[in-house]
RNA sequence: GGGGGAAUUCCCGAGCGGCCAAAGGGGGCAGACUGUAAAUCUGUUGUCUUCGACUUCGGUGGUCCGAAUCCACCUUCCCCCA
């Protein structure tokens, strides 16, 4: 990839850049740029939301520039007041470590390891004394501050807002002072954060990094964003066969979104799917992300699997468990997680909801006890083998 | 510093001494329908040794035959005044 290229992708896809100038400038100086994005050590698990904009570093590392990561660990003990209605629960040291090493290994799933360096911020802001903080806090205003949209209503909605969460921005716009950087990248909701960076960096005599900021993909609910607490995200380290069940959950109306933003086709592959039939669209983008994370192989298994269990089949391989004779079902799928207790699994079985190899159960209190084989199928798509012994 | 209000099950929110495992909505799960979709309809949504028992309504300790509901103290949050 050149560097027109390139530029022309990201302004193709990015919602806004400050500034777009500044951007082609440093893109042609030919210098090695330094850029930075900052990473949440409080969800380590990334997923097709993160990937909009690390597949766009990706094409930037390709260029041969350097992509910092900064793990929020020191932030991380206050947590991103962005998008929260909630004042968050705090990481202790120990955590932030911990999840920005999974972190890692699911970054370089997009990323070029060796173009990729991790940076915690607790390096420079934890040295930071009483006076220094002082003086960063004197650049920026609380009416400034308050403009923040996620603030904003929080005041008005007369919920609180921790004093320490005003330093979040500051502290994260100075990292980028920290680090010198020259272009920074995130999601829309982090614009502010950005662009306050920007402007810190001024006040220290800085270039100001350029700020690139990109849409955010929206959840499989249709509705909010793609984010892991919500449980409306597709995992970049999820098994495959998962992964690709939940691309084919991708509401209809969002998958040319999906496909523009998280895949390499381009609109004159996956359009004429779309609007001819949205179910091999799905399948093609299901197919796409599984090749794209596991392999085309495991896309074909995959594929192969889902298209058996949707039409009624069992899958070829399940999760298999040994289990002793005169042991009741209800254990059974509590045992296997099939149900999350064993009022749920009677539950479940009450409603109709499992099935032994094929037939459905309502007997609360069934019991195995005939040695063999069995399948147990817990809705449309939850199976798990047993070896009864 | 002074005054007023609030804390309920995953979330929002009713309840104000027994009929409360706690209305209603959201969300989740399941069934029907379907494209393992959406929409819609239905059921379900604390745990267990399930015709019964046990644990839950910010915390601790009381009153009472009996408390989510009353009292005391504590913790946290919000509002108004300064």
């Amino acid at each position: 990839m050149d560097i027109n290229t390139v530029y022309n992708n990201i302004s193709r896809d990015a919602v806004s850049i400050f500034s777009e100038e500044g951007f082609k400038e440093k893109l042609n100086s030919g210098k090695k740029l330094r850029i930075k994005m900052g990473a949440d050590p409080s969800r380590p698990d990334l997923h097709l939301g993160h990937s909009v904009v690390l597949r766009k570093l990706r094409m930037l590392q390709e260029l041969g520039h350097e992509i910092v990561f900064v793990i929020g660990d020191f932030t991380g003990m206050i947590g991103d007041p962005s998008g929260r209605s909630k004042t968050r629960i705090p990481l202790t040291f120990e955590q932030t470590r911990e999840n920005a090493k999974s972190y890692l290994e699911q970054v370089v799933k997009i990323l070029d390891k060796d173009k990729t360096i991790i940076m915690y911020n607790s390096e420079w802001l934890s040295s930071m004394n009483f006076a220094d903080v002082l003086q960063l806090a004197g650049r920026y205003t609380l009416a400034r501050i308050l403009e923040r949209d996620d603030f904003a209503k929080r005041y008005a909605e007369n919920k609180p807002i921790g004093l320490h969460e005003i330093f979040y921005p500051l502290m994260q716009g100075y990292d980028s002072v920290a680090l010198k950087a020259d272009i920074e990248v995130g999601g829309t909701d982090q614009t502010f954060n950005l662009l306050v960076g920007r402007e810190l960096q001024r006040d220290y005599n800085q270039t100001p990094q350029e700020v690139i900021t990109f849409p955010l993909l929206p959840g499989l609910d249709g509705v909010e964003k793609m984010s892991k607490s919500l449980d409306n995200y597709i995992g970049i380290s999820e098994p495959s066969e998962i992964m690709y069940e939940k691309c084919m959950k991708v509401p209809d109306n969002l998958l040319e979104t999906y496909f523009k933003l998280t895949t390499d086709l381009v609109e004159s592959t996956f359009m004429p799917y779309i609007s001819k039939d949205i179910r091999e669209a799905h399948v093609l983008y299901a197919k796409t992300i599984v090749t794209m994370y596991h392999d085309a192989q495991s896309a074909d298994a995959v594929e192969e699997r889902y298209r058996s269990v949707a039409s009624g089949g069992i899958p070829d391989q399940i999760e298999e468990i040994n289990i002793n004779n005169s042991t009741s079902l209800a254990d059974i799928l509590k045992d296997s997680n099939l149900a999350p207790s064993k009022s749920e699994a009677r539950r479940l079985i009450t409603g109709g909801a499992v099935k032994i190899s094929g037939e459905k159960i309502s007997d609360v209190n069934y019991i195995f006890d005939i040695v063999g084989e069995y399948i147990i199928q817990k809705g449309k798509n939850k199976f798990i083998k047993i070896n009864v012994i």
